[in-house]
DNA sequence: CGCCTCCCCCAAAGCGCTTTGAACATGCTT
DNA sequence: AAGCATGTTCAAAGCGCTTTGGGGGAGGCG
């Protein structure tokens, strides 16, 4: 059932069918209900793409994902802002079209979405410290926002963050108020945006005390519970080893913590650990307190506000920037503890 | 830049040039090679929606995600399958569009995906034991794969599936092989299509060495750590607590070990555990011997299966259902033992 | 009664592409 | 020289929708 047919159904013309349907008022009262009635029963849905072709608008969004190897972990966080994403998308009649893009065709596929005209703006994911997806987008002219930031760039453009140089530097500080000197790092991948403004709060905060960072504890890798049981089983194994934790995922947080058990060490007793928490469905504790001691952002609903961002920039057409730093919770839980007494030669600072 | 252009500056005709681009024999050598060329340097790239009014192919499939509640868990196993997925949606110049429906609306949603022409087939997620979509989405007359089955449907449709009836019965054998009696099962949410066959494949292996399963021990739900934890809590604190368990995520089998390290148990030793393991990146470990028994299925080797198998459905016309059916493979690791000597009095069966 | 507004409605012209059917050379056969 | 296949190009008709620019009838005004 197309326009024509319900149009001759009805015996009006199209132009009158199209507009009772799209809600404008040169039309009369009895003929719009007629029309209503009848595009109900009959389930008539205008056509997508004539509609999109007609009207230059697509009512489409992507969502971009870089991937540089084909055995890259997908990071858990992204299903959970795509989630939140998506039923904005829903509400506003926009479809989300997600592309997981190849590190390598990464120039190509970005001026291919643009010059085909598929979508009307795109949400950037997982951006590097020296993006150089900024500079391409905004000479594309397309819509877009980035879940993060790129600190190397000098552009303008719109983002939404958590600010997580400040979660990283109150994590640490909350080790340190609790008397810990002897912190480790396990962070995301170095080149990542976020990884490195992690490292900054880090290491900002250890500054304040007077604390070198020790490069022995501190390093960064894709995200995996196998990176935080092998690093922190080397770590424990160190002539000085670490009393405590600071991590970038919950899923790292279960590595350290099945190395802490095979060491024989408790978690909150013997070593302390601070996890950043993104709030994913499958780890959230709604029985008491929490076990991790955890930063945590809802990544959900940083999905729901890009994609509101996105959909803002869209309609009213206003291209200045627009950015929103959110702020992390710090949320006590059972994994750390004040530091243990140690004898003074072992203690360092 | 469109075609009309394009044509104009190279002084020819749309027909000409439009089969030029798209590899049609009826247009000279020298002519191709100038419009080739003239495309490239002008980057121009035919707009979709003309292209998809003008063939009635939209080149886009919709993955579609049922969602009970605002708050339900996103399956991480859902990630790694796009994953696969999207990367032969690639190769093929498909769009992938995501849907995330609420529960509530599931059946105008899919009506109106199907009469707005938007997409050429669907990839049908997360199915009940029975789920009335399939009836609906065989109306619709649109293609579609379901990644899974749905048990209670008599009526004929393409699926791609783990054998999960398979698989739990060889995860049971393999504990019951160890000698265990008493063999807890962490499930996924009852209604689900997969939990219900691991359930018969466990009860299957069960009665085939004459025991009774015990409702008391066995359970489902959302596969969150929390319910791993506090099953698994609540078992070892039974009168007659399982030396083993057997359970549907990784996820759940996090909680589980919690549990146990809680209680005193060293995992392997004084309790055994085999988990479903859907080879997520991030619990991925190539490092020696897996931490977890598992029975593991490469879920996005399935992603890429299912997209196949749509693909094919669409291009061929064939609308003869195709299913597969893979199987999981067991891998053993430090997470499960001999089961323990107890009192006789205590043992079961 | 004639004129002017509204109010509704319509025919037709796009949107940018594909595809049908025909035209026009060209070279070959008879 | 006429006739015919072959190879290459084109004009024009869609695809299903929106939107522009009227057109006609009903009612209000002088």
């Amino acid at each position: 059932m197309n326009l024509k047919q319900l149009a001759e159904l009805l015996d009006l013309s199209q132009t009158t069918v199209s507009r009772a349907l799209n809600g404008y008022p040169e039309v009369g009262e009895h003929t719009r209900r007629r029309v209503l009635e009848a595009a109900q029963t009959h389930h008539y849905r205008p056509n997508s793409w004539a509609k999109r072709l007609a009207t230059g608008r697509s009512n489409a969004v992507a969502h971009i994902l870089p991937m540089r190897s084909e055995h890259e972990v997908m990071n858990p966080v992204f299903a959970d802002f795509i989630s939140g994403a998506s039923a904005v998308y829903a509400e506003a009649g926009f479809d989300m079209i997600l592309s997981i893009v190849d590190h390598s065709e990464e120039l190509s596929a970005y001026r291919d979405l643009a010059s085909r005209h598929s979508v009307e703006g795109l949400l950037v994911h997982a951006p590097h410290g020296d993006d150089p997806r900024i500079a391409l987008l905004n000479e594309l002219g397309l819509p877009f926002v980035v879940h993060g930031r790129v600190s190397a760039s000098t552009q303008a453009y719109s983002w939404l963050d958590l600010d997580n140089r400040q979660a990283f530097e109150r994590g640490t500080r909350h080790l340190l108020d609790l008397g810990h000197r002897r912190i480790a790092l396990l962070n995301g991948l170095d080149v990542m945006d976020f990884a490195q403004r992690r490292r900054s709060g880090f290491e900002a905060a250890l500054a304040s005390r007077g604390i070198d960072p020790d490069p022995d504890i501190v390093c960064g890798s894709e995200m995996t519970e196998a990176f935080g049981h092998s690093s922190a089983s080397r770590m424990l194994g160190h002539r000085d080893p670490p009393t405590a934790f600071l991590v970038s995922s919950l899923i790292i947080a279960i590595g350290v913590r099945r190395a802490c058990e095979e060491h024989g060490f408790v978690l909150g007793r013997d070593v302390s650990l601070v996890s950043h928490d993104d709030d994913l469905g499958y780890f959230r504790d709604l029985s008491g307190e929490p076990y991790f001691t955890a930063i945590r952002s809802p990544v959900r609903d940083h999905g729901r506000r890009a994609a509101r961002m996105l959909l803002d920039i869209i309609r009213t057409g206003d291209r200045r920037p627009r950015t929103e730093l959110l702020q992390a919770e710090l949320h006590l839980g059972r994994s750390t503890g004040p530091a243990p007494v140690r004898p003074v030669n072992l203690a360092r600072g």
